[in-house]
DNA sequence: CAAATCCCTACAAAGTTCCT
DNA sequence: AGGAACTTTGTAGGGATTTG
């Protein structure tokens, strides 16, 4: 991806974009969304806040992440949500975000291109790259603001409920469909087994064969629900066709009952 | 022109997860 | 338990712009 090492980035001083943030389509993207800002039902600090921890989760954002988040609101102020004729944006260099977090500027570095690759925040760069704002003296309002951007959180509020409230009804329905593969997949091996036991007519071994099939090396635990869906309904059908089998030959095996009893 | 900021990538070390 | 594969973090090296 990119260019290849050693490309030649001088053919044009002026235009070279080294040394800048690279935008993204998910920054661009995050950016049109920051944008809509002025035009939101107002939301609380306190609601911003809940709601972007909730959202931390399935947007698999790590505890470095978090810890920015939380610094992040922890410097802007209450009035900043409320008023929307201003974005709640805040103006930490990132020095001070070391200081203030613990985490080395690397990390500082990663976990703010992380948030606005996630549509967190976006950045509202200065001409000099420095961060600064400027408040009115009275009422404590934004009125001029370079820096993180934290508009976005409170435009995507309801996106983010809702993606907290999916994340949680897939936790629940994986939770659900595991317990019911396995309860599926013993059954199917009890009757297979039996049919081999019981040396029932019927095709047990091309049955283990499909079991081992759907099951080998499935790893239910990092599969998602449309994998686990895929697996369950495999081993229902499969079931269906063992309990037939052993249906019939054991219908067959009472007509018969000399051969193989034990 | 140096200082103060910001940004980027590459690579190695450390940590975590998953599989056998 | 041990190892492979992936992720995260830290370090190093390089560049842009504005201000005094």
């Amino acid at each position: 991806m990119g260019l290849p090492k050693g490309f030649p980035m001088k053919a044009s001083p002026r235009l070279s974009t080294a040394g800048s943030r690279k935008v993204s389509p998910a920054l661009h993207q995050a950016q049109q969304i920051a944008r809509k800002y002025s035009e939101i039902e107002p939301v609380s600090k306190q609601v911003a806040v809940t709601v972007a921890r909730l959202a931390a989760t399935p947007m698999r954002l790590t505890s470095a992440d978090k810890d920015m988040l939380n610094f992040l609101f922890a410097r802007s102020k209450s009035i900043d949500w409320t008023d929307l004729s201003s974005p709640p944006i805040v103006w930490p260099s990132n020095r001070e975000i070391c200081i203030e977090t613990g985490l080395s500027l690397a990390t500082v570095k990663r976990c703010l291109r992380r948030l606005a690759e996630r549509g967190l925040i976006t950045f509202c760069d200065s001409a000099d790259g420095k961060r600064h704002g400027h408040r009115c003296p009275e009422t404590k309002r934004i009125l001029r603001a370079y820096g993180i951007n934290l508009a976005p959180i409170a435009v995507r509020l309801a996106e983010l409920k809702e993606l907290h409230r999916a994340a949680h009804e897939e936790k629940v329905f994986s939770k659900q469909y595991r317990r019911e593969i396995t309860r599926a997949r013993r059954s199917i091996r009890m009757t297979i087994d039996a049919g081999l036991e019981y040396q029932l007519e019927g095709p047990w071994v091309e049955f283990l064969e499909a079991l081992s099939l759907i099951t080998d090396g499935m790893r239910t635990a990092s599969m998602d629900l449309a994998e686990l869906r895929e697996i369950y309904s495999a081993l229902v059908s499969l079931k269906e066709r063992v309990d037939n089998a052993f249906l019939r030959a054991s219908h067959q095996h009472n007509m018969n009952p000399q051969r193989g009893s034990k």
